[in-house]
DNA sequence: AAAAAATGCAACCGCAACAAA
DNA sequence: CTTTGTTGCGGTTGCATTTTT
């Protein structure tokens, strides 16, 4: 249903997103917040760009999210202010605790927009309304299937999963990460990021600038990535020991971040 | 049963807005 | 004021799944 995992030119992941990668983005962002979505996925291990990191949370991760199930009120909602705004997705969504702009987006164009110049100040759904019937239909049935995020737990042992799911219960909202207070996530810059890929966005890990050896390297970082089993090699200190970064700078005037054993870091 | 068409939705892209230097 | 970097928005795409022929 999405578009199959691929490597860019730069070597940055792209397409669907793996189950390992969420954990990890989970993990991270539970840990340390988003005060910079660029810096992220380096800082996370994440092959991506942050702004794909910044998407997958924002729409898919983070917690309270809904998915399906909407209600005749949600979806008469949608249609009164999209008749009032239009596409004003965001706007949208700010009504709809639990949705997202994009799934909203979506669920308009897929469900909705048909009955739009119809008297949508009446949607009872009336039997002789085939259209919007099977629509209806369609959508209560999709809604069964449950938006599962996936667990933050690593590996087997469960003392990885109490750590991170208790420091859940800690983080409100997405962007208000018991680390970072709004001042500090203002003095960061916010979250987010742009597509653009940079050359420090090129590089993989991040842990050098990457340069002339980039290229080079894109195989035996792509062989890493797939070690996906690396998760289970992680000791627990990964998850709840601090990162130790390194600003030194080695041979290739990269500069390396690494965080304890962590395979990827060093 | 097989092929074609339609659907749904996660993810990508470009760009405007904003902030900081 | 200009430049640079970051964020967030809305339009669009790609493709797995479902429905229709």
């Amino acid at each position: 249903m999405v578009r199959a995992a691929y490597f860019d030119a730069n070597g940055i992941k792209k397409g669907a997103w793996s189950e390992e990668e969420d954990k990890r983005l989970i993990a991270y962002v539970e840990r340390y917040g988003h005060p910079n979505w660029r810096q992220l996925p380096r800082l996370a291990g994440l092959l991506r760009c942050g702004k794909s990191c910044r998407l997958r949370w924002m729409n898919y991760l983070r917690p309270n999210l809904k998915r399906g199930n909407y209600t005749q009120k949600e979806e008469q909602l949608i249609m009164d202010l999209h008749k009032e705004h239009g596409n004003k997705w965001s706007l949208i969504a700010e009504n709809l605790p639990g949705r997202t702009d994009n799934e909203i987006k979506n669920y308009w164009h897929s469900h909705l927009k048909k009955f739009q110049n119809r008297n949508v100040n009446n949607t009872t759904y009336d039997d002789d309304d085939d259209d919007l019937n099977k629509s209806k239909s369609k959508s209560s049935s999709e809604s069964t299937m449950e938006h599962e995020r996936p667990k933050c737990e690593l590996s087997n042992d469960d003392s990885h999963h109490i750590i991170l799911e208790s420091s859940v219960s800690n983080v409100s909202t997405e962007s208000s990460y018991s680390s970072y207070t709004e001042e500090d996530n203002k003095r960061n810059n916010d979250d987010g990021d742009n597509d653009t890929v940079d050359n420090n966005d090129n590089s993989w890990f991040c842990f050098s600038s990457g340069r002339e050896e980039e290229s080079n390297r894109k195989d035996d970082r792509v062989a890493s990535w797939d070690k996906a089993t690396l998760f289970d090699e992680f000791g627990s200190s990964f998850w709840t020991e601090p990162f130790i970064l390194d600003n030194t700078f080695n041979q290739d005037y990269s500069y390396i971040l690494y965080y304890r054993e962590d395979p990827f870091f060093i």
